[in-house]
DNA sequence: TGCTATTAAATCGCGCACAATTTAAAATGC
DNA sequence: GCATTTTAAATTGTGCGCGATTTAATAGCA
């Protein structure tokens, strides 16, 4: 038979695991990432910040962390690198001192010119159409949905 | 208009990118089975080498490295850590000194039992049919293989 | 008003991932 | 046989993720 009963039938069988597909295909477009984002000295959860604030300047660290399901303990180290590195800054908010505003520098602001070529790379990179794209975004994020339900 | 004139239509949006739903879905798959797999006391890397293992004992770093695309940098603590647990010993191989036979322990062994209610609890997390998870594993894992090419 | 409860960030500790390097053993070439 | 190259694992350093806790500010309420 085969090596302890245990292979294409059973359910603990590595392949036949979507979890394990999902994990490794995070892993392998990670690779593509790190090496797309060298060039702008982001690494990917930096990167995803900046698309968020790109999008909308000035949000707060929960704000930020609610758009990418990230805490405060992932975020707070993070954008103090962000910030170093001269891309943003933080500052307690007037209003609230509890919270703390992100705000992107003209250099944070000026990075994304660059930036706009990394969707395309890595779109390449996939070897997929646009539509298996989008069909494959959209059962992530129901999947992810339902997993936070 | 919007802000930046950066919002739906340009691919630095956030929502639009395959990655980055990928991304939170893993994310939250991390968390479905960190909260399953405290039971047996493993993280979800750790229950990937015993899924590995449980499928075929006695292999070398380098071969579980394989099989989970991950590195001797990534697998040499972990593994230490699950014999640290009793779960497994480290071996070096006899033919060649170079490589590090894992085997499992009693212990090691028997913990599959207690794993094999785990695929099913993830599967209902996900409120996903068997069929719309098939697909899912099938395309990640084509993602997986044209990003490694 | 003053006390308690809640909220937002930050901090701490641990376990990945991985680039880069090191160590040691085996394979190769002359 | 011996020096060179290759290979396997381990080591080092950095940056996430996140559970758990701490710190500080605001909100709520008697």
């Amino acid at each position: 038979m085969n090596d302890n009963g245990n292979s294409q039938e059973s359910l603990l069988a590595l392949d036949r695991q979507v979890c394990f597909a999902l994990y490794s295909a995070q892993l392998a477009m990670s690779k593509v990432y790190r090496k797309l984002l060298k060039e702008l000295d982001l690494t990917y959860p930096q990167y995803l910040v900046m698309l968020v604030l790109w999008e909308e300047d000035g949000q707060t660290v929960s704000g930020i962390g609610e758009r990418l399901f990230l805490d405060s303990a992932t975020l707070t180290p993070l954008l103090k690198r962000l910030e170093t590195a001269g891309l943003l800054r933080r500052q307690r908010s007037q209003e609230d001192e509890r919270q703390v505003e992100v705000v992107l520098t003209e250099q944070g602001q000026a990075l994304r010119e660059r930036a706009e070529a990394v969707p395309e790379s890595v779109m390449c990179a996939t070897q997929c159409s646009p539509e298996e794209l989008e069909r494959l975004r959209d059962d992530l994020h129901k999947l992810r949905q339902r997993l936070t339900d």
